[in-house]
DNA sequence: TCGATTCGTAACTAACTAAGTTACATGAAA
DNA sequence: TTTCATGTAACTTAGTTAGTTACGAATCGA
């Protein structure tokens, strides 16, 4: 798994939880999707089982399934639950006391807050179900395409 | 100066060149503003300069200023002068060929695009010139409350 | 012209972050 | 009770970026 690539690498996970709804898959099997270790992937979605998108069980037939039906979760849910900041800028005050610095901060902080609510609001508009409508589309028409060959 | 704190940095550097627009600023006075080594300010801002958002010069008396007026100066075109992306999440392919991959990054790519495209405008509307004012309010404010005591 | 000053940049070091890995305890099902 | 799977701590490795040193190039003033 590449650096950054954490929203990604879990929606690609959940579609693929998604596309299994009647089993659960093992963090091997999870690993496996995305080409890397189990245990990344454990510890990747684990804030995701907290926030109630995923569910997990231990043992014999244990893994990982969906909490919830599909077009029931968001991108914005699952970006939050991963921890994730959308906006990477800093504004740590770093010479405390300086007003040009203040100004600074004060600016971007506002901007920030403005920016991180727009983003979460276009992000709570998109579904796992709408990735998931996508990938059916693409493989349908795979599928057509293999045939008419 | 902490890491991601690259725009909030040059930010701070931008509004003390604003404030002495009579002058050239050195990379050392500059350096001491933001508690980081001149070096570093130099290789910062580079990009500005291809940007035309400030200038250098060397030798004797030299150093940097402003290359326009703040209010001509916006915060996208320094965030963008800088290499700075506003969305850090990536969509790079790694497993090529899976067509869950390809719904993921579809869906990813189009919101990164549509948030770039509203960040940017955002920015867009706030100049050096706000920050400036911004900064020349605590000021007086500041004066104010000390001429009280 | 010479020397002081300042930027431009390459090369290296240090610190930090995040992924990858190993190991083992816990819990559940056959 | 054996096997399979998660939960998690601890450590290693790789990659990124700030910090530093060094030195060449350009500019100004004496």
């Amino acid at each position: 798994m590449k650096r950054n690539s954490r929203l990604s690498s879990t929606l690609h996970i959940l579609v693929h939880m998604a596309d299994a709804p009647d089993r659960a898959l093992t963090s091997e099997q999870l690993a496996g999707f995305i080409h890397t270790n189990p245990v990344v992937v454990r510890r990747t979605i684990a804030g995701l089982r907290d926030a109630g998108i995923v569910t997990s069980s231990r043992g014999h037939g244990g893994g990982w399934q969906l909490g919830r039906a599909p077009d029931k979760i968001s991108l914005a849910e699952i970006s939050a639950a991963l921890g994730e900041t959308l906006l990477p800028f800093s504004t740590e005050p770093e010479s405390p006391g300086c007003l040009v610095e203040q100004a600074v901060i004060a600016v971007l902080d506002d901007f920030r807050l403005e920016a991180e609510r727009l983003l979460a609001e276009r992000l709570g508009h998109i579904t796992l179900a709408d990735l998931t409508a996508d990938f059916r589309r693409r493989y349908d028409l795979i599928g057509v395409s293999s045939h008419a060959v």
